[in-house]
DNA sequence: TGGGTCCACATGTACCAACAAGTTGAGCGA
DNA sequence: TCGCTCAACTTGTTGGTACATGTGGACCCA
C-alpha cells in the first residue's frame, strides 16, 4: 500500500486521464466542487492537486471560467541555416519565418546604453561594468508575446560602427552595416539553457506559472574576437530549437519533396 | 495602489531579499511561522508565497528543516566539437566529460525492442508501431542522476549489425561499430525543446518542484537516411548546450591560453 | 429587438484548526 | 563517553469557513 496525499491521487488521476485523451487539449475541467464531490475531498485539496498540474504547466485556470488543459503548438527556429550566419539581421530571418507560417509579426524596439554584467562581459572579452550599446527588441506573433531579444555591442565597436548607438533600425541589419565596416563575423558560439521565469520575463512574455523559459545566448566573433552577445529569451513551451551539423543532405532531400 | 495580494508581497519581498544577497545561495529562510509573524499573515497565506517561489525554482522546502535558496551549479555540454561528430559512442564523452571536471560517472544500461512512438518514427522515417530497439542508459554524477538517453534503431538496421540488439554495452561504441560495417554518420539534426518534467522524469532525474527539464533530440543520418535517433532528458538548472558555427578561431586560441 | 441588470457559478484570497511526519539537539542514563 | 530517548521545532496534509472577483447566460424592460 503506497498511501500517497490525497492531493497527489488527484493529480495523478487527473493526468492520467489528460494522458488518455479523456480530457484533450483545449477541454475543460470539471470544476472544484465536482471534483471535491468525486474524490471526496476538500475543496482545498482539490485545489493543490490541480496546483501540481498547473505548476508542472499541463493546465491553466482562469478564475470565473474553470480549468483548462495546455494546448501546445510549437514554433521552429532554425539556428545554424547556413543563411542564418550570412545574413543574421535583427529581425529579417524572425519577420520572415513567421509570416512564412502564415502569423503576423511585430516588434518594438529601443537602444539605450549600459554598464556591461558580468555574463556578458565575459563573453565579449571586456572588463565587467565597462560601458556596451544594448538594442532590446521584444517581439510578438499574432500579439502574442513571443521573445525578447537583448544584444551587446562593445564600446571600442562604437568608434568604428556610430550607427549602433542611435536609436532606431538600422535598415540593411546590423550585420551587413558591420560587414560594410570592415567588421565580418566568421563564427558564433550559441549557448541554450532553461530555467522557470523571472517575474519580470512572466510579465514581458505573459507566461503562466508551469512554463519554462529558453535562454539562447549567441555570441558573434569576427577572426580576431567577440563583437556583440545576444541573449534572446522564448517561452520554452512555443520553441523548439533546432541545429544541424555535418552533412545533411538525405534530410533535406526528403523536406524538399 | 496596486493592491496585490498579501501572499505575492510575500513571494515578491522575499525574491527581492534573495535577489540582493539578504540570503544567498544555500541559506536558510525563517520559518513559515516567523514569516507569518513579520508579514502580518497566517501561516497558509505565507506558504502560498513560499510555494510560489518554489515552483519558480528559487527555493526548496524539506519537511523538518525549512526552506532553502536553490543553488546553481551549471555543467556545460558541447554538442558541436568535431571530435563528438568523429566519436560520439554512447557515454565516452560524457565520461570523458565528468571525469575531467573532477566528478565521478556512473551510468546503468538496458536494450529492449520497442514499438516506435509518432516523434522518434518521423524522425527515423519509418511506419509508426514498428519495430524498434531502444538502448536506454540513465547517467549520474557523484551518483546524482543527470540524465537519461534513449536511443532508437530502426528495425531494417538490425540485419546490418545485430549487436545493436543484444543486452550489454558495446566497448568499441556503436557509432563505431557501425561504421564499421559501413554505416557511417555524416550528419545530425539537432532539436532543443524544454518543458517541466513529467512525474517519471521527475522520479528518474530527482528533480524537485519548478526546475524545468532539457530535451535534446539528435537524428543521426548518413549519406542516404537517417540511422538513428537519440532523446537525451537533462536538468535543466544544471546542464546548459554549446554549439560553435562557423570559424571560432578566434574564441578557441583564447580559451587554449 | 436591443441593452442592461442580475444571478448562478467559477476560481482567487485569506484565515483558522488539528494532526502527521521529518530533523535536530538537549539531556539523561548506562 | 557513548548511545538512546524525547521534546521542540520544522514543514506536510487535510479539513473547515468566509468573502472577493471574474464570467456568462437568463431575464426583464424599454
Amino acid at each position: 500500500m503506497s498511501k500517497q496525499p490525497k492531493y497527489q491521487q488527484v493529480a495523478d488521476a487527473l493526468r492520467r486521464e489528460i494522458d488518455n485523451g479523456t480530457y484533450g487539449p483545449g477541454a475543460r475541467l470539471p470544476s472544484e466542487a465536482e471534483l471535491a464531490t468525486r474524490f471526496e475531498a476538500s475543496r482545498n485539496t482539490v485545489r493543490s492537486g490541480l496546483n501540481l498540474l498547473v505548476s508542472q504547466g499541463l493546465i491553466t485556470s482562469s478564475q470565473g471560467l474553470g480549468y483548462e488543459v495546455r494546448k501546445h503548438e510549437v514554433f521552429e527556429l532554425n539556428a545554424s541555416r547556413f543563411e542564418n550566419l550570412q545574413f543574421p539581421q535583427n529581425g529579417d530571418a524572425y519577420s520572415t519565418d513567421v509570416t512564412n507560417a502564415g502569423r503576423r509579426p511585430h516588434q518594438t524596439f529601443r537602444v539605450e546604453l549600459a554598464t556591461t554584467s558580468e555574463q556578458i562581459a565575459q563573453r565579449l572579452e571586456v572588463e565587467a561594468g565597462s560601458r556596451s550599446v544594448l538594442r532590446f527588441c521584444h517581439r510578438f506573433v499574432d500579439d502574442v508575446p513571443w521573445s525578447t531579444q537583448a544584444t551587446h555591442y562593445p564600446d571600442w565597436l562604437l568608434q568604428k560602427a556610430p550607427r549602433l548607438a542611435e536609436p532606431g533600425d538600422i535598415a540593411e541589419g546590423t550585420t551587413r552595416y558591420l560587414a560594410g565596416l570592415g567588421v565580418e563575423q566568421v563564427g558564433y558560439a550559441d549557448e541554450i539553457a532553461t530555467r522557470m521565469p523571472t517575474p519580470e520575463e512572466a510579465r514581458l512574455l505573459e507566461i503562466g506559472p508551469g512554463v519554462p523559459v529558453m535562454l539562447w545566448t549567441r555570441t558573434g566573433y569576427t577572426a580576431d574576437r567577440p563583437v556583440r552577445c545576444t541573449v534572446t529569451t522564448f517561452r520554452g513551451d512555443l520553441n523548439r530549437m533546432n541545429y544541424e551539423i555535418g552533412d545533411l543532405s538525405a534530410r533535406n532531400e526528403n523536406e524538399a519533396q
